[in-house]
DNA sequence: GCAAGATGATTAAACGATTAAGCAAGGTGG
DNA sequence: CCACCTTGCTTAATCGTTTAATCATCTTGC
């Protein structure tokens, strides 16, 4: 039977208040008959439940991570993920909050979060014009975003600067000397992370004078059997392309699986950029040049963000844009003249 | 504001015990009152707080996946673990339970258990002769333990059949022709999921009349990092090995990558077997020889175990066992003559 | 026509904390 | 010496829900 606040204060010989009194160091309690309390709450090993003072107090020291499903049912193996919400919990360990992790569906209810009276949501890649986003302000409690490029004013947001991330990538392939770039992403939209890096894409070509080819340009490419598949499309190109930029690691693994069954070589036959930089990129063969964005670090700020909302700390900045870098490996090389046309 | 059973109750015109009596269908309430109780709750969007619930009934619908740290403050990279929660969120899903993910380091504390009301534990990969495991145990609450081949009696669990797993590999290995097969692990110990697989390793040795070499086995080799070191020391066995099998697929991407740079290939120069079946191992190259175990299924069913212990269900079974399964794919081969001494 | 049982509701206590308000005892100033 | 302030505690209400106990009506059987 676990012990409450009553045992403490029997044991002490004293009221519930003056108990609760030394727990907040809140009210007037003298130095000896805290110490002893003290001393009791240790030897009893007592933690004072949440629930009882979150009912009172309207906090719950919970904040609840939203991830996406990819597909209904089907769970999202991008290792991005994990990371993220490792990062999360990290960043929550030493104000003693904890993480619910929850995957939401496009149209799953979110009655969790009143039930549990979750303090915060930090959410996942969703999309401003789709429904759950709206369900989600509508709760009305302190929310993070990462990764959605949300236009809407008094938002919180994570982001890593992905216009630059889609301009490096692109840069680093035009400075091999290729001019004809495929690129491989999720799905073409006119808004978040990929828009993003697609107008970056877009910048560099023009810098470089090239005309944007829509023909390039290939969707359904973001998971792994995306990027298999996107081989293919690649080889029967009318126009030979000579490098990929996909928009996501564990696409480019599965285009560079693709290439391999299709005997070309990486990067002798085409070089491949990734994005993420997750965990193994440096251990595929070839290892994957990536634009690395620091995911742990990500989550970890998010969640200090959320944190400072919570506890009312003035937040300064409502969108924190962190930086991403080149990591050039092994599956980008210079074009080759034999390759071209 | 939160909207409370009060309101709901002030709104039908009936006490607040008569509404929580249609919430949980206890009690005598006519069809008429029910009907139009559960109109205005539908209206108003309410939903009932677990904390107030919670704190009169013992129980928060939470509960909690518990997650070692590899080292303190690192992060776990294996997508072994993301697969796994996804699969007890999965497998909580339909209950209405939510799940709270604590990533533990050896001394940390489990205050959060108690604090929280947790319902119930899920435990990943903990020794049974840890601190930690007895500071789990002294919580007195339903737990089921994951890959931790426990056994002391009344302890419920998952596992797959790691000692079948650590068989079929080897013995694939012999059946292509290897009899000098290095075995790569995490920590040589006398107990848990790599002692089993240990044991199904020297079990087929056994059987093909070899001796068991403790030179063939290497430690330090279960993440990526360690499996890369790892090609080295066996390059420099004194005795020649054309076969490798490692207890952890990171492991086994690791190995690879640094025979890889030593100018081995696999499979022709030695064939490497991992285990897990982690998501990607399709698409490494070459795709990965390994021991398939149903990572999300595994925390699908150790939910319901958990779930059931926790609604107090009758629970034959303490502890489940699932299979295991040899993918063969392109990293193992037949042991080329010329390859060998 | 009346006791007894059904039926459908209400009242009130309880869960484990927090916190405003109250109060007793000792100290201080005029 | 008395009013008043401190100090250190207690009392009691409250948070949102459940549930045992109670109660008022209405049926029913005899």
């Amino acid at each position: 039977m676990k012990i409450t606040i009553k045992d403490i204060a029997k044991e002490a010989g004293v009221s519930v208040a003056t108990v609760s009194n030394v727990l907040n160091g809140t009210g007037r309690v003298s130095e000896e008959t805290a110490k002893r309390i003290r001393r009791i709450i240790e030897e009893r090993n007592y933690v004072p439940s949440t629930l009882a003072r979150g009912l009172k107090n309207k906090n719950t020291q919970l904040i609840s991570v939203i991830v996406p499903y990819l597909k209904k049912g089907d769970f999202e193996e991008n290792p991005f993920f994990w990371q993220l919400v490792s990062g999360v919990e990290m960043g929550t360990k030493d104000q003693a909050f904890n993480v619910m992790l929850t995957r939401v569906d496009r149209d799953d209810d979110l009655s969790f979060v009143k039930r549990h009276n979750v303090d915060g949501l930090i959410v996942v890649g969703i999309n401003a014009d789709s429904a759950l986003y709206q369900n989600i302000l509508d709760l009305k409690i302190p929310t993070v975003f990462m990764d959605s490029y949300i236009e809407q004013p008094g938002i919180y947001q994570v982001h890593n600067d992905d216009l630059l991330g889609g301009y490096l990538g692109t840069k680093h392939l035009l400075s091999q000397g290729h001019d004809r770039i495929v690129l491989v992403m999720g799905r073409l939209a006119d808004r978040g992370v990929e828009y993003q890096r697609l107008l970056g894409y877009k910048k560099a070509l023009a810098e470089a004078g090239l005309a944007y080819d829509t023909h390039l340009v290939m969707e359904n490419g973001g998971s792994m059997l995306g990027g298999y598949h996107a081989a293919q499309r690649i080889t029967v190109l009318p126009e030979k392309a000579t490098a990929a930029f996909v928009l996501s690691d564990i696409g480019a693994m599965g285009l560079i699986k693709g290439l391999n069954e299709m005997g070309k070589k990486v990067p002798e036959d085409i070089s491949v950029v990734g994005y993420d930089d997750i965990f193994y990129t440096e251990y595929m063969i070839p290892s994957l040049t990536t634009i690395r964005q620091d995911i742990f670090k990500k989550g970890m700020m998010a969640a200090g963000l959320l944190l400072a909302q919570i506890n009312g700390e003035p937040v300064p900045e409502q969108s924190i844009f962190l930086p991403v870098e080149l990591k050039v490996r092994a599956s980008t090389a210079k074009r080759l003249e034999k390759g071209c046309e």
